[in-house]
DNA sequence: CGCCATTAGTTGGTTTGGCAACTAATATTG
DNA sequence: CAATATTAGTTGCCAAACCAACTAATGGCG
């Protein structure tokens, strides 16, 4: 008697629903990390991860930030030039291709980065020690493979 | 000899960085399952979630949809109104309690309540069909514990 | 060379999210 | 029962995301 049967009335638990957990998982998950940084350095997450790359790949264009980092490209567009004004990245005009510039830390974005690097880590490690080696391993690739499906499906 | 070692400058992998992928992947989902929805009956994923919450729990207040979806409650506030104003909810004051107002779907509402919700269960069940069923509930299982985990930390 | 397509990046306009201050109603406490 | 605190919900304001249109440069092809 819960429930009205007109046809079958089927009802959707979010609470179980696992595109929902995921992304309230995730959400939690990037605000406590960025919180670590957010406060000290005045960077949002998308600035934070602009400059993770540039500490992966010095010397890439914004376009290849936006291929590794998913940043949809006006967005990135914005916030390099405000990482540019704040001085933590330098840009440099390629000679032979006008469009593009080569991006690359600026030594006070280089010791940001520096700072932040660790301390993303040991984040990363407290959360994960909830797992076991194996589920760490396990759930790692658990999601690459639901992401590489995730590719996959129409959308 | 892949690493330059000046003092001992750690890079960060982005891509192996367990928290970011979780949020590329997460958001690549809940783009994919809102594509289903959104054009045909112009729904945000908030939108939705109210609904879906209302769908689950009818008559529950604007703060209990607020604790049952961690929406916070100015983004909740707006959005109820959107769906009132579009006649997919009412709103009932308690006569109480005056601060508060039970809230339903309409019947509009329910309709299209009762034809998104399979079409969520399906796009569930292709996004998992990657997994076995054992790895689908060890995947639950492992988001649950990681959740759990990510509510004990300080931030 | 001259035209069209492509690529890199920027800008405008709109939507969404999020904090904080606010209103109004109810609860608490001295 | 008056003063204060708490709760439900709204509003203002600003930051972040997103899409589409745009500029400018290069590449491809007749």
């Amino acid at each position: 008697m819960e429930q009205e049967d007109k046809t079958i009335a089927p009802v959707l638990q979010l609470e179980r629903y696992l595109p929902y957990r995921l992304s309230i998982l995730s959400n939690r998950i990037s605000n406590l990390i960025s919180a670590t940084y957010s406060s000290k350095f005045a960077l949002s997450i998308t600035e934070w991860r602009i400059m993770a790359v540039l500490g992966e790949y010095p010397d890439i264009s914004a376009d290849q930030v936006s291929n590794k980092t998913q940043i949809e490209k006006s967005i990135l567009s914005r916030a390099i030039n405000k990482l540019l004004q704040r001085q933590l990245l330098l840009r440099e005009f390629d000679a032979a291709d006008r469009r593009r510039s080569m991006l690359r830390l600026t030594a006070t974005g280089l010791s940001v980065y520096r700072e932040v690097v660790p301390v993303s880590y040991d984040y990363e490690e407290a959360l994960l020690n909830c797992f076991s080696d194996a589920e760490k391993e396990q759930f790692s690739e658990l999601i690459d493979r639901l992401y590489r499906h995730a590719l996959t499906l129409p959308g």
